[in-house]
DNA sequence: ACGTAAACGGAACGACTCTCTCCACATACC
DNA sequence: GGTATGTGGAGAGAGTCGTTCCGTTTACGT
């Protein structure tokens, strides 16, 4: 219709540019940090940066969200299916576990994503759904090599991840390398049988428990 | 000093007593539910009762939640203790594990209470301290039996109960029992060896995942 | 029966929180 | 040097939730 058929807006003015970049570099570092819910005064802060000039760039939060992590998730299933190649089956499986869990330990956003968190829920959906059918395939060479219980099933294994990660978020702060020992103890319950446990990593010191609760209420407290 | 020692208060009114029970019994449904962000106004609703009769009798919202779990804490360290006196040591504490995780999946109050949420945190801790010791002392006594894994540490089980009631909280309304799939698993990694795994209750549906997620966000959406 | 202390309900208060808008001012680019 | 573009950050607007307050109702002793 009008000039011409170019989506593509013209190119950001320079200062722009650079602040697009210092707002997603914040973005990420805080949403790894706190979480999806962060605000996005604590975003702009972080980039040293006014809030309107958030919202100049991105028209919600969601539109934030998304751009930020649509990637991560795709490259999650790119995990999957790099598993696949494996040519052991069970290595295949748990290396990929071994790499999500790494990202969704991590990552408090990732991990508030891929649970489910209200935020950019509709604009993320579709990457997901590209996951599911990546691990179906893992599972089931696994369970055909007789490595993999057989009692699984695929949709176990975003129970299992999302189970781990809360230990693993949960501990981020205190003991960042936690998460392992119960990964570990998962695999070693996932094999078809083995005649002693996996090694454990990092003992968990007498207390992680209480150290990152008081952690997780200095930043969460409730009103009073 | 004055009229007498009698630290008891004067007995309630017939109807106060009624309703302080009819509070009592719907604060322990809508934290069980809900968990401990529940609002006292929900509380109030669901004893059909007024939110200023909630407050005549609790001083505050930490008092009614003390009130409430104390109780249940003390059980927990009771089960422990039970467990202890099993004649099979391994068993005594997969028995002891279900007995908890029973109630901390049922019941997603109680798993904040013992989690760490903010709430009543210092009328609590000195009950939470009560069950640390006990458990030890069932670890110990597995590992010496050589039935569970020697590189476990007590201090590993709160963190797993956390883990294992995560899935149990979130898939609550949608699959009950679903938590003890995860539990089987993980019982399967402690166990010290094992020649074929424990059979899994319950299969997952397909999309349990998600029909949890989008049932969770009914209650703790966000503003928007 | 009746008077009064006790209890009640629930509107409203106050103190947050967080997203998003607005606009006077600054800056990059032609 | 002029102007479209970009900026900062105060504050509007919509919540949320614990707690208080007080006009009304009710149980209970006399």
């Amino acid at each position: 219709m009008s000039i011409e058929a170019e989506h593509q807006e013209r190119p950001l003015r320079a200062d722009a540019e650079r602040n697009r970049e210092k707002i997603l570099a914040a973005a990420a570092r805080v949403f790894a940090e706190r979480g999806l819910d962060a605000t996005l005064d604590e975003v702009a802060t972080a980039a040293a940066v006014g809030v309107g000039t958030v919202y100049r760039r991105f028209p919600d939060k969601d539109a934030l969200i998304a751009a930020l992590f649509e990637d991560a998730i795709d490259e999650i299933a790119g995990l999957a299916r790099a598993g696949a190649e494996h040519e052991d089956s069970w290595e295949g499986l748990v290396w990929f576990l071994d790499q999500a869990l790494e990202r969704q330990c991590a990552n408090r956003g990732l991990r508030d994503v891929v649970v489910g968190s209200p935020y950019a829920e509709a604009n993320l959906e579709i990457a997901k759904g590209r996951i599911a059918p990546c691990i179906a395939r893992l599972v089931e060479r696994a369970q055909r090599d007789g490595r993999l219980r057989g009692d699984v099933v695929a949709a176990d294994f975003p129970i299992m991840e999302m189970m781990i990660s809360s230990v693993g978020n949960m501990t981020a702060t205190v003991a960042p390398e936690l998460w392992r020992r119960y990964f570990t103890i998962i695999l070693d319950g996932l094999a078809v049988s083995r005649t002693s446990p996996t090694a454990l990593p990092e003992v968990p010191e007498e207390n992680v428990m209480n150290e990152a609760i008081r952690k997780a209420h200095g930043h969460a407290r409730r009103s009073h």
